[in-house]
RNA sequence: GGGCCAUUAGCUCAGGUGGUUAGAGCGCACCCCUGAUAAGGGUGAGGUCCCUGGUUCAAGUCCAGGAUGGCCCA
């Protein structure tokens, strides 16, 4: 080659970086892509059940199986999914079978309103369960869809369905072994029935129309009885406890009476006790009015005024009591024959209406009822199915608490003379959505499992798993410490069967270990549907057959929250026995993982039947995460329009203008890059910021690869091109030790689930050490030197084994680019795909702490200079035409003079130097390359033409122009450009290179 | 109304046992480069550490009360 055929540039001589790893994802491709190649390599089955380690078990929570898949389900399952990447990496055998929850009143109800009256009305049970079962599968196969495209890896060909035959049977396995524990009994509660289906209805079947009346009515109950503590304040203000119980008749007036206040008349006569609030004042008051019958009054302090208003009496409080002194008070029922007590209520009882006395029926109230237990009351219920008093009633048997009852009532409290007011009342009441008639409060037959019979083995369970955070542990300990007894029944129809019979004469109960064992067995055979498809006769066991027409089977459902609840034994085989979904997996589980609302939710339901049945927790560890918010910490929802879709974040919008494809693993860095333990933000402004964050390591890994395209990374005595660790130069050594310490502080954040400082630390590790620091300085080495240089050759060592290594500690998070980078390596590895390869680990050559404070002081001087070179591009304003060449531009065009000078304040620096000055590889280890200059001096004179001039901690920077010309190939400027014959313009070292 | 949790820069996060001028990355502004180019480099501006009291020589950090937001209950 002559000069004169030299090429006009000499961009072709470099060795630039070669990659088919694009800049952009184009995720929306790429990504399914990735998953086909895992799918068809069967990696996550290979490594689930065939790594060498232990297995690890994280069991997933079953999302209910209604509705499109939101923020909420990609924060849980990705954490999951996260944790068990990091686990297969890792070794451990971590299967992960995903789960859903299919039973249930949304899913029932979704199915009733998509049918016309007529098809409801010809509905069967079975064939309700028949539409809800096809609605729940269409729906799993919807979620799951979404899953997979987030690249979580599960058995998503076998999950677990709390619908699914083996698994109701498990359930049943569940129930039966509490059952002969003797933790299942059946009660009495309160719930909501609407008289005009005869049924009990859930919450989500009320509607509260506007315009509602009842008629509200003040009683007087005459006290007959006062506690001892009472009866000596009740003499100091004149009133004659001895008087109290005498009957009233000839008109005699009631001496004391405790006023109570209801907007449901009907529920007097099952009227069982009052209720007062410990920590209120009480008044006893004086009654001045024309008809009363009585002379005293109990009300609330604070009521007095009011109700003298609403009572149109004169109240004169004689004397102020606590509500706690009022316990203990007997008061005889106005309208039956029976005494009653005066008893603590809880803070349910206030001063916002009525007289703070409260007419305490547990037949008939949710507070009244658990007021009730506490005290002992039965619970009464003289109502039947369709709102008519019974005989238990008395008098007023055959009423209808809907229609003729409260007159009635009202009559006969008038002519007791006990009546003190009576008003029409508006306000919220609970219909029938369907009948739109209005429902009561009645108390039913229901099953409960009796927390009380395990409550301190339950606590004591919870005292030995793992709360993260610690606070879980108060959270549920102090929940299930409190809660009342579990209310299992249900009276619907899509779910699984309690399986009990009940005598058709005398309705005792047949429940016991040969029809629980029987009933399971068809359970596993034929699924729940054979409890509605078979009769009597055909559930029953053998021994049973001949009295079959005897026996009733029982119409009740389980609550949900036991089947859920159940999944330790369905799908961990945590009930003794062989379950064959348990292979692989453990009981008691490693891990539970879901959102802080599971502390009542299935944590709590999961522990209670785990305990019930096996004494144990189903988990050593329980991991809660918060709530998704929108940027601002509030909550997402459509009426303010701050909610993230993930399927338009991860597949684009309508207009990817407005809406890119982000794809899944900028969906998972956002899960990696928040702090989950407390509730998390998401907004448009914080996925762009995910986005940047994710193009920058894409970026990053990409040069990586482009400079390793004429690499092999074997030995050199294996013919390949790698250095030794030990005879790199002192720049790669720090490069290494920092990669060593990114995997040192990641595999601590992935061990104690903390996502986020990961994501701090690849952020800086990717933009600080590599991108501005050690890349920006190989530059020169990689494209200028010989091809197969020392120089080159040393560094792309060391970007060969970053890149690997970086790959893998993304792998559990940016899973689909840790496998892009993995299939663009551009020299041949053992392993197909990056799971393959295992956790990241750092080999000891690698660490060379004792370069990081040196390479520090030497990044420290380094920022100096540039602020330096800063000020010299701003005084060479492009507006100064004269003064251009004054200034500079790129930072190749400067020289740079420092003079260190002795003491404390320079020691480090000048340490840093001599060691540098020291390195076996001048070539490599040299300031001039740190900064980037065209040439240093340390010491001697100024240069010719300072431009820039500064002095901090004992060192001065001088910046002037570089001597000499630019050489066209490398682009410093060197003295010797146009000595060299063969190429004019270049430098003796580029000469050099191109020989 | 009760229990639990959170609050440090526009964003995501650091800030052992109280102790200089509260840090990082991103974003933003400005500049450079055009051989990582829908890239890359440099410099810079951003803080009432939610508020109010208290303890202390000293509080982002400890204590009390409150505000806002969230979860679970009532």
């Amino acid at each position: 080659m002559t000069a004169s055929s030299a090429p006009v540039s000499y961009k072709d001589t470099l060795n630039l970086l070669q990659t088919p790893f694009a800049m952009r994802a184009n995720a929306k491709q790429r990504e399914p892509e990735i998953q086909a190649f895992w799918a068809e390599q069967r990696i996550y089955e290979r490594l689930s059940l065939g790594n060498a380690g232990p297995v690890f078990t994280l069991h997933d929570g079953p999302p209910y199986a209604n509705g499109a898949l939101h923020v909420g389900h990609a924060l849980n399952k990705i954490l999951k999914d996260i944790i068990n990447k990091t686990a297969l990496l890792q070794g451990k055998r971590a299967r992960f079978v995903p789960g859903w929850d299919c039973h249930g009143l949304p899913i029932e109800l979704k199915v009733l309103q998509g049918l016309s009256s007529g098809e409801r009305a010809a509905l069967t049970p079975v064939s309700l369960r028949q539409k809800a079962q096809a609605y729940a599968l269409e729906q799993v196969e919807g979620q799951k869809a979404g899953f997979q495209r987030w690249g979580i890896w599960a058995d998503w060909d076998s999950p677990y369905l709390t619908l699914q035959k083996d698994y109701e049977a498990a359930q049943i396995g569940v129930f039966g072994r509490m059952v002969l524990a003797g933790h299942i009994y059946r009660g009495l509660k309160p719930v909501h029935w609407s008289p005009s289906s005869r049924t009990a209805l859930a919450e989500a079947e009320l509607e509260y129309p506007d315009g509602h009346t009842s008629p509200s009515i003040y009683v007087a109950f005459p006290v007959e009885q006062v506690p001892e503590g009472l009866v000596d304040k009740l003499k100091a203000v004149g009133l004659e406890t001895e008087a109290l119980g005498q009957p009233v008749h000839g008109g005699r007036p009631i001496t004391l009476s405790v006023a109570i206040w209801t907007t449901t008349p009907w529920t007097l006569p099952a009227n069982l006790a009052v209720s007062v609030n410990g920590q209120l004042d009480y008044a006893i008051c004086r009654v001045e009015g024309n008809d009363s019958l009585s002379n005293h009054l109990v009300v609330a302090s604070e009521l007095v005024e009011g109700l003298q208003a609403s009572l149109a009496l004169r109240l004169e409080p004689l004397v102020t009591v606590k509500g706690a002194e009022l316990e203990g008070i007997v008061y005889r029922h106005p309208l039956l024959e029976r005494r009653s007590p005066v008893v603590l209520g809880g803070d349910y009882i206030t001063t916002e209406s009525g007289t703070g006395l409260v007419h305490t029926a547990p037949g008939h109230g949710v507070d009244d009822f658990n007021t009730g237990k506490k005290y002992g009351l039965p619970v009464l219920c003289p109502v039947d199915e369709a709102g008519t008093l019974t005989p238990e009633a008395g008098p007023f048997a055959g009423l209808n608490v809907l229609k003729d009852a409260n007159a009635a009532i009202i009559a006969a409290l008038k002519d007791a003379g006990v009546l003190l007011a009576e008003q029409g009342y508006a306000h919220r009441y609970p219909y029938d959505w369907r009948t739109k008639k209005p429902t009561i409060f009645r108390a039913t037959e229901q099953w409960f499992a009796s927390v009380e019979g395990f409550r301190q083995q339950a606590l004591g369970a919870i005292a030995q798993v793992e709360w993260l955070p610690a606070s879980g542990r108060n959270r549920i300990g102090a929940m299930v410490g409190e809660r009342g007894d579990w209310c299992i029944s249900r009276q619907r129809t899509w779910g699984v069967p309690i399986p009990v019979f009940y005598h058709r004469e005398s309705g005792e109960v047949l429940l016991n270990e040969a029809t629980l064992q029987h009933v399971q067995g068809l359970i596993a055979e034929h699924g729940a549907d054979v409890w509605w498809q078979r009769d009597e006769t055909g559930l029953l066991p053998p021994a049973y057959a001949g009295e079959a027409e005897q026996w009733r089977k029982g119409t009740d459902t389980m609550d949900v929250w036991f089947d859920s609840g159940s999944s330790w034994a369905g799908v961990l085989g945590g009930l003794a026995g062989d379950h064959p979904r348990g292979a692989g997996l453990n009981y008691p589980a490693d891990l539970y993982l879901e959102g802080s609302d599971q502390h009542r939710g299935w944590f709590q339901s999961s522990l209670l039947t785990s305990v019930a049945v096996n004494g144990q927790a189903p988990y050593r560890r329980v991991l809660t995460h918060g709530f998704t918010l929108d940027e601002k910490g509030r909550k997402m929802s459509k009426s303010l329009g701050n909610v993230v879709d993930p399927a338009v974040l991860v597949e684009g919008g309508r207009n990817e203008k407005q809406e890119p494809a982000y794809g899944a693993d900028v969906l998972r860095l956002w899960v990696s890059s928040v702090d989950y333990s407390a509730d998390v933000p998401l907004g448009p402004g914080i996925v762009k910021q995910l986005a940047d964050v994710y193009r920058k390591v894409r970026n990053t890994a990409r040069y990586l690869l482009g400079n390793l395209h004429d690499f092999d990374p074997r030995p050199r005595a294996e013919g390949g091109h790698a250095i030794p660790i030990a005879e790199l130069p002192l720049l790669d050594r720090w490069m290494l030790q920092r990669t060593a310490a990114l995997i040192d502080s990641v595999t601590g954040d992935f061990e104690r689930f903390e996502f986020y400082r990961f994501f701090q630390a690849l952020q800086n590790f990717c933009v600080v050490d590599l991108s501005n620091v050690y890349l920006d300085i190989a530059k020169d080495r990689l494209y200028v030197s010989g091809a197969d240089e020392f120089r080159r050759r040393s560094c792309q060592t060391v970007l060969s084994l970053v890149v690997e290594r970086l790959a893998g500690l993304i792998a559990p998070v940016l899973c689909h680019m840790a496998e892009d980078i993995w299939q663009n390596l551009p020299y041949p590895v053992a392993e197909r795909s990056v799971f393959e390869r295992g956790w990241p680990t750092a080999p000891d050559p690698w660490r060379a702490p004792e370069l990081e404070a040196p390479l520090e002081r030497i990044l420290e001087l380094r920022a100096l200079v540039n602020r330096q070179l800063e000020s010299c591009r701003k005084q060479g304003g492009k507006g100064q035409e004269q003064e251009v060449a004054a200034g500079i531009g790129a930072s190749l065009e400067a020289q740079v003079q420092l003079e260190l000078e002795a003491g404390e304040d320079t020691a480090p620096l000048q340490e840093a130097l001599a060691l540098l000055a020291a390195s076996a590889h001048p070539q490599v280890d040299n300031l001039t390359d740190w900064l980037l200059v065209s040439a240093v001096r340390i010491g001697g004179a100024a240069p010719a033409g300072v431009l820039a001039e500064a002095r901090e901690g004992g060192v001065t920077v001088r910046i002037a122009r570089a001597e000499g010309q630019k050489c066209e190939r490398c682009w410093h400027y060197e003295t010797d450009i146009g000595t060299h014959a063969s190429h004019p313009s270049l430098c003796g070292r580029c000469v050099a290179v191109l020989g």
